[in-house]
RNA sequence: GCCGGGGUGGCCGAGUGGCGAGGCAGCGGACUGCAGAUCCGCCUCACGGGGGUUCAAAUCCCUCCCCCGGCUCCA
């Protein structure tokens, strides 16, 4: 029974979809203006792990992440740079994909533009006029936070205590957000009912949400500084237009990635890119450090803390790679394996139970690691290769839900050539008649010429077990 | 100020009443042609301060202190 907390009812919820054969989650993506950093790459992970997992479980899952190609800060740098505004968008979302892309996460099923999207935007923003629950002034159009009785119920937020919300003429309350803005001059606009102009930040999310995944859905969510105001206003206009409440059955909030003391953010200038990062630490352990805590938990960044993680996560590494040297020996097994099978058993489950509540992602890793401690102590040396490949099982499930250890599970089948594996097995034989004659020489020339070709070697007590080094 | 989340051993990080999760680092051993990997032991009663409830509290209650986020663009 999956377990997911709900910043919305502000408790851990029982997971059920609203539609018993579909799930449907919306992703609040980046407004492309500048690079992806590992702020965001924290929760991009997070909400890929969480999309993962309910695969993992069964669900047919529907994704939509947004990209936000059009506001102030996209203007401000087309200005700044003398170019389009389409062309630091451009640049930028391929930032993001690529981002996405090393790190392993999962492609979102569409990824729609506001841009793109205008008709729909102008569509719903008719509506909240023609409901009463907007208006129009000189040019702006503005949702009437008054007008809509609960808000503030995701946020827990008084609307009384709310400074006002953009700047902005003719408001009625001044904690009224746009819908619309009016275009100034040499900004990029589109024509609408109220003047050229363009969509203000929250209205797109309402529009494409609703275009893609219907007016009601089951999961929203983005960093946890999104609840007020972006999501907050979300829903105030989505619930006054589509008539439905709850408009989204779960709101999830991921915790921030601090550097010191501050919020890593732009507009901080503290900001280390995926790009960055990613040139010094594989992705993979990237991806590993920011899941080593939990989704809703702030982190603050440490350098060596990712190090740590690091070494950690090599650890498990090798012992996968020592297991599938095990898995395939095919020698009689020296004793029943059965109760070694039935411990991995219960290491799954606990593996399992940890994720089935909230996402419990360091648990989960726990019980990755005490899976290591009993390969390396009991499984390998006993060279139980029936409980071996069990335990593969286990890693191959994390590797599914967690995105990690892509390294030594994916292009499985490439290596799976048998003569180029009865090659290498002979030529690992021969090493091994040397080094009994104590011919270094000969024998390290093989280990390194195997090396070379991205295979590795480790001589262990009475044998040489060796795989397929990836990149 | 208001709303939300936190303060756990050198570091990271689980744990919401009952035998000290797990990892990393460090130290000492074992194994070993080299290298890598691995194993064993040690760091064996840590939970922000102070009160209280209880046979029993990191965990519940009260109180104080500190940190972060939100209340402005933000993942």
């Amino acid at each position: 029974m999956f377990k997911i907390y709900n910043t919305l009812t502000s408790r851990k919820e029982v997971f059920k979809p609203l539609n018993r054969s579909l799930v449907r989650m919306y992703v609040c993506g980046p407004t492309v203006y500048d690079k992806t950093h590992i702020g965001h790459a924290k929760a991009y992970v997070a909400f890929d792990v969480l999309r993962r997992y309910l695969e993992f479980k069964g669900y047919n899952v529907l994704k939509v992440v947004n990209i936000t190609d059009i506001d102030d800060k996209i203007i401000r740098k087309s200005i700044e740079l003398k170019v389009d505004y389409r062309e630091i968008a451009d640049k930028y979302c391929k930032d993001f994909m690529e981002a996405c892309e090393k790190l392993n996460i999962k492609r979102a099923h569409i990824y729609p533009k506001a841009t793109e999207h205008i008709e729909e935007i102008i569509n719903i923003i008719k509506e909240l006029i023609e409901k009463g629950y907007a208006y129009e002034s000189d040019g702006n159009v503005y949702f009437d936070v008054k007008k809509f009785k609960d808000y503030g119920k995701l946020s827990k937020i008084n609307v009384e205590q709310v400074k006002p919300q953009d700047e902005g003429v003719g408001k009625r309350n001044p904690q009224d957000f746009a819908l619309w803005k009016k275009a100034k001059p040499m900004e990029p606009y589109w024509d609408s009912p109220w003047g050229p102009g363009r969509p203000g930040w929250h209205i797109e999310c309402s529009a494409m949400s609703s275009k893609y995944l219907g007016k009601q859905f089951d999961i929203h969510g983005g960093g946890e500084d999104l609840i007020f105001p972006h999501h907050e206003n979300e829903i105030a206009q989505s619930e006054a237009c589509f008539n439905k409440t709850p408009w989204v059955k779960y709101w999830i909030h991921v915790g921030l990635l601090m550097m010191g003391k501050d919020k890593m953010s732009k507009s901080y200038g503290n900001i280390i890119t995926v790009e960055e990062i990613t040139s010094k630490y594989s992705p993979m352990k990237v991806r590993f450090y920011l899941i080593s805590g939990h989704y809703r938990s702030q982190m603050v960044f440490q350098e060596e803390n990712l190090e740590a993680t690091g070494a950690a996560y090599e650890r498990i590494l090798n012992t996968i790679s020592t297991l599938k040297s095990i898995s395939t020996i095919d020698v009689k097994v020296k004793d029943s394996s059965l109760k070694r099978i039935m411990n991995i058993g219960r290491i799954r489950r606990r593996f399992l139970e940890a994720l089935d509540d909230d996402l419990n992602t360091p648990k989960a890793i726990a019980e990755l690691h005490s899976l290591t401690n009993f390969a390396n102590d009991e499984i390998i040396p006993n060279e139980d290769y029936p409980a071996a490949r069990i335990a593969l099982k286990v890693y191959e499930d994390a590797y599914r839900i967690l995105g990690v250890f892509k390294e030594v599970f994916e292009e499985e089948e490439v290596r799976e050539d048998k003569k180029l594996y009865e090659l290498v097995n002979l030529l690992v034989t021969v090493r091994q008649i040397h080094r009994s004659r104590r011919e270094w020489e000969v024998a390290d020339l093989i280990a390194r010429g195997l090396r070379s070709l991205g295979i590795e070697l480790s001589d262990q007590k009475d044998k040489t077990i060796w795989w397929f080094k990836s990149t």
